[in-house]
RNA sequence: GGUUGCGUAGCUCAAUUGGAUAGAGCACCUGACUACGGAUCAGGAGGUUUGGGGUUCGAAUCCCUACGCGACCA
């Protein structure tokens, strides 16, 4: 049993047989660095129900676990604080237990099945920046889950359709000349964004000119030709028009061979994509049966709308007097579609913070329709990235380009790697996938050490950091201990069996401290979606066994004991930091 | 106008969900067995947690209020 759960207990049992107290949850908390002890036991909240002081209680508690509990050392009280040592051989026993389960932290299934739902690309652009963060997000979140024993299903909506597709291919059309992605020299969603900025650019200009002759900004931006242009194209998209399909068709093969690539070079991959074209139309039966049940209502002009002021919400459009879907129309039908399909207990939409209300909308008419899902949704909102600059518009250009970026910090990574000279042996190939993934460790540590719910200021400089608190940072740590692993193997010591009994540094029961943690965080980044805590913890652990490698030596111990205790420990860091750095999404390399 | 999120060291972020003297990284100083991998480690300096009230043994965290920044709904 690990030793928490241990100490648990054992304080349960001393509530009940010392104040005849039955309490169901214990909790306990690292003890904070300037103190003595593992563990801390918080008496102050149990100081009124029993009339005594919160250091008598803690005194009796401690003494209690100091007699009955084998794990405990010793322990002291500080004001209502119990803080608690746990014995060498405790922490041997519990590194022992936990470096030979390879499953360690590992849920097994737990019959529950979930959607996680990230990405959101649109086709008249390339991915850029803000895509990565709920790239990154999405995967670790369900690799997350995975972990938690659920079965996930990892899907992605793309956003095919619409009056800015409209834009690209009308800007395509006219000053295209057939260009293709092959003639360009360019990614296919790359191209299909050069003329999103060009339309935007004509279309501009000819605002500028109707308003110089006279018309209000809002009037012009309406009339000019080219908005009517779009307006026109994307009519006829919906009326099927074959030469409009033909062309929508081969800008689409373009722009999804481009995301293709940039999916695989940042390994981000999905079991199910859903096209918006497909299911845009999907809503309209569910108005319906809203119409039906008296769930929704219809205002004169034919409108038809929901009354959520009981939830707190508004009145909200489901559908426009002419009949034709807003956004949310859709989306009730693609989330019937969604359970319907795959029958999930849970769905999460990993979509922006600025979709709050949205989503809450959503669930709400979700739940008045009586659907059974409806409990099992989960928006995880994510903060923004906003720039130095201020806030990133595609439109004007001021985005941090995916593909790009990734370039960037794989250049870092190599420029670095290469004037080590620790690598020079490797292959050229063997070089740049290494780069690869240091550079992608750092990109995505970056973005997702950062609790999901807040902003994030994007620094470019910090972003291709190498040192410090970052993905690199932990992924030297472990090239650096199975490096260790790799001398000890070739030394031909055996570290496999049971370490016996040895006096530890504090260094090394830190370490040990850090492992044993593993499980309950997992299950934390899980409660939390939240990659953070685990970034957090993959830090924590990296950074106690670096303290724990400069203060003690491995190889020259003379203590054979000792020796093992040290590599046993090495490998079992070595193997949860790989374990956490891939739930990250991260690799984590052998050499760098 | 209505709803809502945020504000912590110079900068970027933490703080075990109400616990001890608010912690890390970057940047800035000082050091590290002649390096089991220095992309590291040890230390220094840096704070009225936006301001002001309140709740209690105890507040960055909860409530009220003012200010600042952002998002959303017509």
């Amino acid at each position: 049993m690990y030793i928490e759960q241990s100490l648990k207990n054992h304080l349960q049992t001393a509530l009940q047989e010392i104040y005849g107290m039955d309490e169901s949850t214990i909790l306990l908390q690292p003890t904070k660095k300037d103190f003595e002890g593992f563990y801390t036991f918080v008496t102050f909240s149990y100081s009124k129900l029993l009339r005594k002081s919160p250091v008598e209680i803690g005194n009796a508690l401690g003494a209690y676990l100091a007699e009955k509990c084998d794990l405990v050392s010793d322990f002291n009280v500080a004001q209502g604080f119990l803080n608690i040592g746990i014995k060498d051989n405790a922490w041997v026993t519990a590194l022992n237990e936990l470096a030979t389960q390879p499953n360690f932290g590992f849920s097994a299934p737990n019959g529950q099945s979930v959607m996680v739902e990230f990405s959101s690309p649109n086709t008249n652009k390339p991915l850029h920046l803000g895509h990565l963060r709920t790239n990154f997000l999405g995967d670790s979140v369900a690799r997350i889950l995975k972990a938690n024993g659920y079965q996930v299903t990892k899907t992605c909506l793309v956003n095919d359709r619409g009056i800015h597709i409209c834009k690209s291919m009308l800007a395509y059309q006219k000053f295209g000349n057939g260009e293709t992605p092959q003639s360009a020299g360019m990614k296919g969603d790359h191209l299909i964004g050069k003329y999103y900025v060009l339309f935007d650019k004509a279309y501009k200009d000819q605002i500028e000119t109707l308003v110089a002759q006279g018309a209000n900004a809002d009037e012009a931006k309406k009339t000019a030709p080219l908005m009517q242009e779009a307006q026109a194209i994307l009519l006829k998209w919906e009326q099927n028009d074959p030469e409009t399909m033909q062309l929508w068709q081969q800008m689409n093969e373009w722009v999804y061979a481009g995301f293709a690539e940039t999916y695989q070079k940042i390994g981000v991959s999905f079991d199910k994509t859903y096209y918006e074209s497909k299911t845009y139309l999907l809503g309209k039966t569910v108005v319906e049966e809203g119409l039906a049940q008296e769930v929704f209502f219809k205002k004169d002009d034919g409108s038809v709308w929901i009354d959520l002021t009981a939830e707190g919400l508004d009145q909200k459009l489901v559908l426009r007097g002419d009949g034709t879907s807003v956004y949310i129309t859709q989306d009730l039908g693609t989330t019937d579609l969604k359970f319907s399909e795959f029958q999930n207990d849970r769905s999460i939409w990993v979509v922006g913070n600025e979709q709050d209300y949205h989503f809450k909308v959503l669930f709400a008419i979700m739940k008045r329709l009586g659907r059974t899902y409806a409990d099992g949704c989960y928006h995880l909102s994510y903060g923004m990235v906003d720039l130095p600059s201020g806030k990133m518009k595609s439109r004007e250009g001021t985005v941090v380009d995916a593909d790009e970026l990734v370039s960037e910090v794989t250049a870092a990574a190599a420029e670095e790697g290469n004037a080590k000279g620790k690598i020079d042996d490797m292959t050229e190939t063997e070089k740049q996938r290494l780069f690869s993934m240091l550079g992608l460790g750092a990109l995505k540590y970056y973005l997702l050490k950062v609790d999901p719910q807040k902003r994030i200021l994007y620094n470019p400089a910090e972003s291709v950091e190498l040192h410090g608190h970052t993905g690199p940072f932990i992924q030297y740590t472990h090239a650096r201990t199975r490096s260790v692993l790799r001398k000890a193997t070739q030394l031909g010591i055996d570290w496999q069996k049971p370490a016996a009994e040895v006096v530890l540094t504090k260094s090394e029961q830190e370490v040990i401290f850090c492992l044993t943690q593993f499980p309950e965080r997992i299950a934390d980044a899980a409660r939390n979606y939240s990659p953070a805590l685990l970034s957090q913890y993959a830090y924590d652990l990296a950074k106690a066994y670096n303290t724990f490698y400069a203060d003690v030596s491995i190889l020259q111990e003379p203590n054979a004991a000792a020796q093992k205790t040290r590599l046993l420990l090495s490998q079992a860091a070595a193997d949860t930091i790989q374990k956490t750095m891939n739930l990250l999404g991260i690799e984590v390399p052998e050499r760098m």
